[in-house]
DNA sequence: AAATTCCTCAACCGCACTGAC
DNA sequence: CGTCAGTGCGGTTGAGGAATT
């Protein structure tokens, strides 16, 4: 049947605000509140849509509207809520007084979705891009055991440019997963040189989930940092509790905690010496795996995340914004043009 | 200095949800 | 129970300024 349309539109204003309108429409609404937003155009003087007036005082004329740039604190919450939440960038702003969903989301597509790109973080699943990843030591971790395969002899870095390569490394963490067995018999067909003396039965995806074969999938986490821990498979259960150990600290509301117990978590590897990590002078617990200062830093706790830095409201660099993004940061290949991926 | 490209963000659009009738 | 008004939300657009060629 359709919905009507929310106002006529015939011979109403659109495009950008004139002063005089946003004083006529703030007038309006210190007087009246917001609210009834149908018929407020017509009582305020407004030549504009009911929809456009709730607009532009939401995002814009509302007093409690914090302009101006996203502190260090602020970009730090939404990438963990966004990690959590997804698009829900009203849940969002909900945790970022002052800030408006619309603000956020264009913040976080002009900027902060192109930094994780550049550090080799998929922005949608917050996983590493594995078409952005060092294609050897995935395949390497992908079978749970560096010395199983030695593939970094077989790849080297030309391989992230062959698709077909690329296919073949998703092939592989797709059977790791589902069918180790498969896997080995995959690996065989295709005539990729295991080490006889490894031909053992494969550790399975379960096996992989005890702490005691620590070797197993440690790689793929030291490689890569931060790692998407879907339950079972990759990682061990010990792992799984690295992953936003602190979400209620985070998320106050119970429709936020709600949410995040149902999506997938994530972890954060402190292992590998390439990854710059904070260092100790930090209050990142990386020594146990505990992430819970990174995670939880931005709302719980008062004190800048990285001693190093001064996290001042709108004073902070791009520079200094990469530099702690390299929490997030990956191994990609010199030579990679992000842009491809973008 | 002019042309072109890139980037930002305010604003729009369409759909979904809720509650009143 | 169905319809509709009101509102909220997320994706997209495009104007305008900045940066680059």
């Amino acid at each position: 049947m359709g919905r009507t349309p929310c106002c006529d539109k015939s011979g109403l204003k659109k495009g950008p605000w004139t002063p005089e309108e946003d004083l006529k429409l703030t007038n309006y609404i210190q007087v009246h509140g917001p609210g009834n937003w149908r018929t407020l155009p017509k009582n305020a003087g407004l030549q504009r849509c009911g929809k456009s007036c709730r607009l532009r005082w939401t995002n814009y004329l509302r007093p409690d509207i914090r302009r101006g740039r996203f502190s260090f604190e602020e970009e730090e919450t939404i990438i963990q809520l966004h990690g959590i939440l997804g698009n829900k960038w009203s849940a969002i702003a909900g945790q970022l007084p002052g800030r408006t969903d619309n603000e956020i989301k264009n913040y976080w597509n002009t900027h902060i979705r192109k930094r994780l790109l550049r550090n080799g973080i998929d922005p949608v699943t917050h996983a590493p891009r594995l078409d952005l990843l060092d294609l050897s030591s995935i395949i390497s971790s992908t079978l749970c055991n560096q010395s199983l395969l030695n593939v970094s002899n077989l790849l080297g870095t030309q391989a992230l440019l062959n698709p077909q390569l690329l296919s073949l490394a998703n092939t592989l963490l797709s059977l790791k997963q589902e069918n180790p067995e498969m896997l080995m018999q995959y690996l065989q067909q295709n005539q990729l040189n295991l080490d006889p003396s490894l031909q053992a039965p494969i550790q399975t995806a379960s096996a992989c989930t005890t702490t005691s074969t620590v070797p197993c999938c440690t790689s793929m986490l030291s490689q890569t940092g931060l790692i998407q821990a879907s339950g079972e498979g990759f990682f061990s259960s010990d792992m799984t509790n690295f992953s936003y150990p602190n979400s209620q600290e985070i998320l106050t509301t119970s429709t936020l905690t709600n949410e995040f117990a149902a999506q997938p978590h994530y972890v954060q590897c402190s292992t590998n010496p390439t990854v710059p990590i904070l260092s100790e002078t930090s209050n990142f617990q990386s020594v146990d795996g505990s992430f819970d200062s990174v995670r939880s830093s931005a709302i719980s706790s008062p004190t800048p995340l990285n001693s190093s830095s001064t996290f001042v409201n709108s004073s902070s660099t791009d520079d200094e914004r990469e530099s702690f993004s390299s929490l997030l940061k990956f191994e990609i290949p010199e030579g990679l043009d992000i842009n491809d991926f973008m």
